[in-house]
DNA sequence: TAAAAATAGATTGTATGCAATCTAATTATT
DNA sequence: AATAATTAGATTGCATACAATCTATTTTTA
């Protein structure tokens, strides 16, 4: 096998296992600071996106966040139970499912800016390489092609 | 609820959902292409280490990966009942556990060469934001604390 | 307008991912 | 040496992820 496969094949060469490692080794450090507040990740995100813009539909949802029915109707069920959304099917098009927060939902808000600022003390980038890696991962991800 | 705290909560000036959703959708085109080896992606990446450094301890692996036991050992039961690898227990110390390719395990690599190929010119980043991107990736691991 | 195609969500099945716990075995302490 | 503390890996339980399929409901099209 030649040298070029060799590297080729390496671990620490695949920007895949970058992106992967780093991804999850951030997302172990939201854990305990969304423990408090007894939600998961994938809910924080979730909420992020209805704070944002509040009764917008599962496929909109999903959109935004990559994700399809399969992760977000069983999702959608919890946050529902926590009461802090409400699903409503009310709309003319009845295929339709409507997300929005109930007051509950709205609180906490207010209370969970304490998020993004202790992560922002454990990822220690300046400015600079921040908005540099965030524009590289634009690119890559606006550049992805097949399918 | 003043204007940096909105701007603060954003779902994309999360660096955390950048990373998360680039991960995702470079591994979702993974998919397709390991499909015809019959190996999932996980199951690719551990064996890019195996491949690398075979005979390595089921702990070594799982540092190199950042996966714990109770992800890798069904794991690697999988891999196992594929023909892939084998799981060896004869160390003096009985604790650990050895894991070594068979010949079927190292006869893929030849093979799967097509893989990093592929995603190569799907991900269309030139060298030098590349070299960038990989760079920024390792400081925010590199920086990361708690814990 | 009746049949075909498309769409939104829900459901199912498989594979992670990880915290917490457990067991067996090894090391460190007293 | 006997006990305590650690360690490696397995197990359990919960929460994603996502492809594939299904159902009910629109929309298109012939």
């Amino acid at each position: 096998m030649d040298k070029l496969t060799e590297e080729t094949l390496k671990l620490d060469n695949q920007l895949c296992f970058s992106l992967y490692a780093t991804s999850k080794e951030i997302i172990r450090r939201y854990k305990p600071l969304l423990d408090k507040f007894d939600i998961t990740y994938t809910q924080y995100i979730t909420l992020l996106v209805l704070w944002e813009q509040d009764g917008i539909l599962v496929k909109t949802l999903g959109e935004r966040l990559y994700l399809d029915s399969g992760t977000l109707t069983p999702l959608l069920t919890k946050l529902e139970s926590k009461g802090l959304i409400v699903k409503q099917k009310d709309t003319k098009d009845s295929r339709e499912t409507t997300i929005h927060l109930t007051g509950k939902g709205r609180e906490l808000k207010e209370k969970i800016i304490v998020v993004p600022a202790s992560m922002g003390a454990c990822v220690k980038l300046d400015a600079d390489d921040f908005l540099c890696l965030q524009k590289l991962l634009k690119k890559v991800r606006n550049g992805l092609t097949g399918e």
